[in-house]
DNA sequence: ATCGAATTGTTGTTTAAACAACAAATTGGA
DNA sequence: TCCAATTTGTTGTTTAAACAACAATTCGAT
């Protein structure tokens, strides 16, 4: 791991909380550069510096959060699975703002889809074809199955303002996970 | 006005912001520049850049403290005394984390007397001894009056958590005031 | 009282960010 | 539709901050 400048950590940091602000107050194709910039409290040209234009930084923010889950999916892989959803549902927790924003804006319809395909690849790790009450099913037909099930719960309980705890959810949804995988 | 880099500014107000979170954490004298760096996530040698010392620090902040009351004073000179109060007060309350710190802490004993000093230069300025109920009293005594009368309410009101808002305690204060001034 | 660890204050060098200015493109009202 | 205002993307130069390293104190536990 290569250590990387206090400065540039910062600025990022300062430029996807400024990005994700405005992205609750207003519309994705309505932020400018200059917005983020005034709003990070940082020049204008510092932000070419990091993104190419705010559709690259949405796209690395999308690709950052998608890396967590990711993680934390492969560090709970041992756990059972309500614990690790337990884990996932907490995630999307303590990031509400981002995930609930990028689920109902207009501006941003590629994270669903985003979103969709990285539980997509996960829940294909977890098809066993091969025994079980499985056996004989088609491993995508499964995947797609339950990750679209997935996802859609987890779009609904955002957009509703989490009205469950995270344990909450998991164990419903876990154990409705188990009755498929 | 000259411009200053907004690099400095954001500097400073980390260094500050930090250095008044601390404050509330442990007294001053456990608190070293590592700390403060690291809390402001800057290097450490930053600090030494703007600042001499932890002392002068305090220094500066307390100063800037002053001076905004100071203009607050200034600009409310013509309104009456209840209102100028009110503006007082209110400043108080937005840095309370700060002024109750200050007053509280074993650390900061100079701040008191700083305080006091400053409200004694205020009062003076509307001390009339040639006319009116002041007439052949001594403008050095009445203000050394008002003054610690103030400052002993101020402490009290803000070492109490702030039991009554700011509007009250200007009307009261302010009523008290009228009839010494 | 002593030793190791932490803190201090300072320095030289490198680098990220600020700033200012630019032409080109886009926007949005009149 | 047209024009002014805004936004964009880029550049050259300057400057603040990062970093690393240093000797000198100071601290704190044994």
């Amino acid at each position: 791991m290569v250590k990387v400048d206090r400065r540039i950590i910062r600025t990022r940091e300062a430029i996807k909380k400024a990005f994700l602000e405005l992205m609750s107050e207003k519309n994705f194709d309505r932020i400018t550069i200059q917005d983020i910039a005034d709003r990070a409290n940082i020049n204008r040209a510092t932000v070419y510096l990091h993104y190419l234009d705010k559709f690259d930084l949405l796209d690395k923010i999308i690709e950052e959060h998608i890396k967590n889950m990711s993680n934390i999916c492969e560090s709970e892989a041992e756990l059972d699975w309500i614990e690790s959803t337990v884990h996932c549902m907490e995630y999307l927790e303590r990031n509400y703002l981002f995930f609930s924003t990028m689920l109902a804006s207009e501006g941003a319809p590629y994270f669903r889809s985003r979103f969709l395909q990285f539980n997509i690849e996960e829940f294909k790790k977890d098809v066993d074809i091969t025994k079980g009450k499985n056996l004989g099913q088609n491993a995508d037909v499964v995947a797609q199955f339950v990750a679209n099930a997935y996802v859609g719960v987890v779009e609904w309980w955002l957009k509703n303002g989490m009205p469950h705890p995270p344990r909450e959810m998991a164990e419903k949804v876990g154990e409705l996970l188990a009755r498929i995988l």
